[in-house]
DNA sequence: TGCAGAGTTTGAACACAATCGAACACCACT
DNA sequence: AGTGGTGTTCGATTGTGTTCAAACTCTGCA
């Protein structure tokens, strides 16, 4: 079995019994316990599990992933990059809107809790992940779209225009200095939008597949767009172009300049911890 | 079992029973006595439970910031049980209010899914269970609560009292023909009630352990309750003075007509794995 | 009520077991 | 040669069981 394979295994087994142990896993995958818990210690630096002495909880909603594991475990480095460095553009704010797709789901799950962040989102996802997180979350509420799981509907666009928020982090279907930022579902596109208006910052995070697409509803013009994050797989030519509409590009690249920013944060999970 | 889920699940059978003794738990979790005095210790320390001689209690009002994970293995069989039985009195229901908590959950997993059935529900649980399932959801929105992942607040209430219902389904933390309907947190209550504003009849399902058990908040007199599916657990005195009161109950159990599907040993596991 | 004595419960201390991560070596593949 | 994955060893950490003296509860008796 792939290694990629068995860490998509074990999280699975991992949110489907809520709970597990190290020495289960190891057995039933036929690999030592080091593996195992090299397996976990992935898992969680990617915020899908937490390590526990002697095993490993989860706080997933489980419905959600399930199918969509692979995908989100696909290209996960990237990911993790382009979501740890626009979590850095994001250390002061207080109020903050977030939109959908996995994209910004990653980002929700990478985001380092802080107690005086706000997170208002028509993501069930991300409204999932953050509260378990221990973050202050707001759900726009309304109709929910069954597939991605969102709020939807004149309601939904109705709550999130009530909050004034200081950045909006939202993902993108597609992405160009044309059409600006685009979404494929109308609903959703109309709910973000809604979200946008009362922000003073819109960053939009989009790995590099996504330049250059044009999907069917423009969510915004590129000219609003404050930051885009992105990974270096971008192509080279839209950026150009969206950079001299006056919108800042940061490429996310695999720690180059620093060595290691100290790793002594690690927290121990054997406690039990409750939310306050 | 993992020294953490242990712990969750000494701290959720002390919140059940309000009182209980060291030498049960140890008997019951196949450990030492010394290690559930020192589980015990632990979890007193974080403010959860009052240590006595000999055991140790706790007041009911605390006992729920503890994590969903406690409770989700728990009584596992019943609450299957009492979803399926309850969701054969739904049948021709149309538009349905449902409420909150691991028997909720447990519900709308078992629910038949049709075409025709909207669902209105200001739990993230349900609404992420029934949206999947491709079942038309309205999710409350507003504030996230924490622990629970459900939807309060003003703006919650609001929404839930907008829609008409033929029928809400709703869970309880304490059910007698006393207090009627109670709930732990209050925020959850004013949800719930709002969600019964406008319902045409209310069933409550509950496993036995909360008959005659009394949470904090009431959310509806047992006068307004119609119907109440439970499992043969519950206590037969309470039984009759709920009925009294003239709501019918309906006592789930397992499969009558079927002799015994074999005891294979292999049985075990499902009952400890959360329904999928 | 007060009190002695039996039985139970407790926590400290110790020993042992399980689990942990770091470090190193090995392998497969590029 | 380099990269990523794996298993093993080993010292440190964490969890568990046992023993034992002290503390506590309960009961029966005055």
């Amino acid at each position: 079995m792939l290694a990629v394979e068995r860490r998509l295994k074990v999280l699975e087994r991992v949110a489907e019994d809520q709970a597990i142990e190290v020495s289960t896993l190891a057995r039933d995958f036929q690999v030592s316990e080091m593996t195992i818990r090299r397996d976990l210690r992935r898992l969680e630096r990617d915020g899908f599990v937490r390590r526990t002495y002697g095993g490993a909880t989860t706080h997933l909603v489980r419905t959600f992933e399930v199918g969509a594991l692979a995908r989100t475990l696909h290209h996960a480095r990237e990911k993790r990059l382009i979501a740890k460095r626009a979590a850095e553009l994001t250390v002061g704010v207080r109020a903050m809107f977030l939109g959908i797709g996995t994209t910004v789901e990653n980002f929700a799950r990478l985001l380092p809790v802080r107690e005086d962040l706000m997170v208002i989102t028509p993501s069930l996802a991300v409204a999932s992940l953050l509260g378990t997180r221990n973050v202050r979350v707001i759900i726009a509420g309304g109709l929910v779209r069954q597939d991605e799981l969102t709020c939807v509907g004149a309601s939904a666009v109705e709550a999130v225009r009530r909050y004034n928020t200081d950045t909006a982090v939202i993902g993108a279907a597609g992405l160009s200095a044309r059409r600006g930022v685009t979404e494929l579902d109308d609903r959703d596109a109309d709910v973000i939008r809604g979200g946008l208006e009362r922000t003073e910052r819109i960053i939009v995070i989009a790995d590099g597949s996504k330049f250059g697409a044009v999907a069917m509803s423009t969510v915004v013009p590129i000219e609003q767009v404050s930051t885009v994050v992105t990974d270096s797989s971008a192509d080279t030519e839209e950026i150009e172009r969206i950079e001299r509409a006056g919108i800042k590009i940061v490429v996310a690249r695999p720690e180059t300049s620093v060595p290691r920013p100290a790793e002594n944060g690690e927290t121990r999970l054997t406690d039990i911890r409750t939310p306050a």
